[in-house]
DNA sequence: GTCTATAGGCTGATAGAC
DNA sequence: GTCTATCAGCCTATAGAC
């Protein structure tokens, strides 16, 4: 074997990461297998020793985007469910955020497309998002709150990246972001 | 001429609707200009007597889409703004909402791929949704909550919608049903 | 205005050399 | 494992008959 071993893996971590960053940016029914792997310096003979169609690149794609947002909600420093929470708010309802699918949340760039695809796929993606979901109801201490933080982040982003002004963009996302910092205030202030 | 008067304008219209239909159900990228004209009972050459391109199609679906949204608004037959407003959630807040995006709203549906679309387009749906957001804001009487409205609904819809589970779905939409009537229920709390 | 036919390019996927 | 070459099929768009 002329390829050390250990290396496919390497390369599979790599195209998915890659891949996860096209998708993210142009879509996936827009984007065809040719581009995913030029943005990996490869072509796209080389993309079937990895997956075994286009659709099998997007069930992985999911688990590894909403696998690497929870890995990220790790890396919060804070402690404090308070804290916690209105860091992720300040990190995810960005300018940034907005401005820069590729490096952002795989949900309000590709659910759609997910709603759209085989039952192999959203089952894949309820699983996936159903851990998430547990994380954010023990921060929050109530599921159905946490199931509202995650559609009015999803849903913030994906309005605010389809207008134009940029100042708009920054009314909705700060609309967002002032009225989930108080309803979890006004919860706090509910139980104690 | 051998077709009527005001032929054109009719099929246009008709074709409007149609492609607005596919389009929410298979998403743009994904449908060809052969699968929209088949919904319409025609064939791809006449496409072109209608639209200058397809991107072209984008641009008056983002249009015809939105304004039928605030048509439907429009047949709210409730009067006070907390009625009108539970009505309105009501309807957007469905199973029957999840389950056929071909008779929904286009902002779950479309709003990613117009985020990814020409300036033109997006500036149209920002004048548009502005429009929305304006009758929103009257009947809320605050302009970040209509914000907040609009972010939530959509983003319900598209996470819904990607999950499997029809419990599941039931669940958030929901929850995001029940939280923003008591948003309103308490902003109304509050000004009296 | 709609049709068929067609152009040229891109799509997802496979076969075989290295 | 990656490459080049290749396939059939679909894509957007145009030209010309009716």
């Amino acid at each position: 074997m002329r390829y050390s071993p250990g290396y496919k893996e390497k390369k599979y971590a790599e195209l998915l990461k890659t891949s996860g960053r096209v998708l993210k940016k142009n879509g996936f029914a827009a984007t065809g297998v040719d581009a995913l792997m030029h943005a990996a310096g490869m072509t796209s003979g080389a993309f079937y020793s990895h997956f075994a169609s286009k659709s099998d690149l997007l069930l992985s794609i999911v688990t590894s985007e909403l696998t690497n947002s929870q890995n990220l909600w790790a890396s919060n420093p804070y402690d404090s469910a308070e804290e916690w929470i209105d860091f992720e708010l300040d990190r995810y309802l960005s300018l940034q955020h907005v401005q820069h699918p590729e490096d952002g949340c795989m949900l309000p760039a590709l659910s759609a497309e997910v709603a759209r695809a085989d039952l192999s796929i959203r089952e894949r993606y309820e699983q996936e998002l159903s851990k998430g979901h547990s994380i954010l109801t023990q921060r929050l201490g109530d599921e159905h709150l946490a199931w509202v933080f995650i559609c009015q982040l999803a849903g913030s982003i994906l309005i605010a990246r389809a207008l134009h002004d940029e100042n708009l963009q920054r009314s909705v996302i700060n609309a967002s972001k002032f009225f989930l910092k108080n309803a979890l205030a006004s919860k706090r202030g509910m139980a104690s």
